[in-house]
DNA sequence: ATTAGTGCAAACACTTTGCACGGGT
DNA sequence: ACCCGTGCAAAGTGTTTGCACTAAT
């Protein structure tokens, strides 16, 4: 479960439990919609959790850096999140705008510049099979 | 050429051949830093082009609809823009920042979600032998 | 008790917008 | 001459910062 493998990486990482942090850690719990910091904001305010950005920013750094969750760049207007720490691609959707996870990639590339690899991310562009549809 | 195929790409798609615009074609050509807006508007002032940041921006989107270049968002922080329109995928150096191309890359993904694919990109994100060495 | 974490509000950086003017076709 | 493209300045987003206060250990 994620929700007891992100507590374990922030004691580790000698991070406090706080109620915020675990607020987010509940919300990202089985999150597959990859979503940004203002909607986490908006979603757990709306839920009647109260705190500032500040504090979903600095969170969310902090589960990064714990290795709890990984920030993703397929959106270029904001920096999305997902629990998901599994090597794994994603698809997103030009009409919807959806990100859909990617599974059993295979993937292989010349490592001529690189040292150290900490992470993978494949992204693809283009229209879903539902959108298209219409 | 670059240069010569960006010209055909915005005639062909009804786009004028203003000052502005050829100067960031020509900026562009065998650019191989991945230059962000900023970076494009900052060094072409100082080679005395003046142009506004409108402009810009505005121009980049052209060219991305002309088909003649690509954004890329393997930076969290801003768009990135890449003449090379081959399929290829990118890395970046957390320590230097620097964004290098990986070339010959071989990918294969499940299709389920996906109808029409516009654009891959393959980010891989750790530390590059420059930097690995000090 | 100690120190990390939070809230707040202001500041930041990148990007977009609206409208009048100017330059490519 | 037409109309797209540009410049300008202001506004819009997403994100970061500094400092006083609060709460987890």
């Amino acid at each position: 479960m994620f929700k007891e493998k992100a507590i374990e990486a922030l004691k580790n990482a000698g991070f406090k439990l706080t109620k915020p942090r675990m607020w987010i850690v509940e919300y990202l719990d089985g999150n597959k919609n990859h979503p940004s910091a203002v909607e986490i904001y908006d979603d757990l305010r709306k839920d009647k959790k109260y705190f500032s950005f500040a504090t979903v920013y600095n969170t969310l750094d902090t589960l990064v850096k714990a290795g709890a969750i990984k920030q993703i760049t397929v959106d270029p207007t904001c920096s999305r999140f997902d629990p998901d720490i599994s090597e794994h691609g994603h698809f997103v959707c030009k009409i919807c705008n959806k990100v859909y996870d990617l599974e059993n990639i295979q993937i292989d590339f010349e490592k001529d510049y690189i040292a150290e690899i900490e992470h993978i991310d494949l992204h693809i562009k283009g229209v879903c099979k539902n959108c298209k549809k219409q």
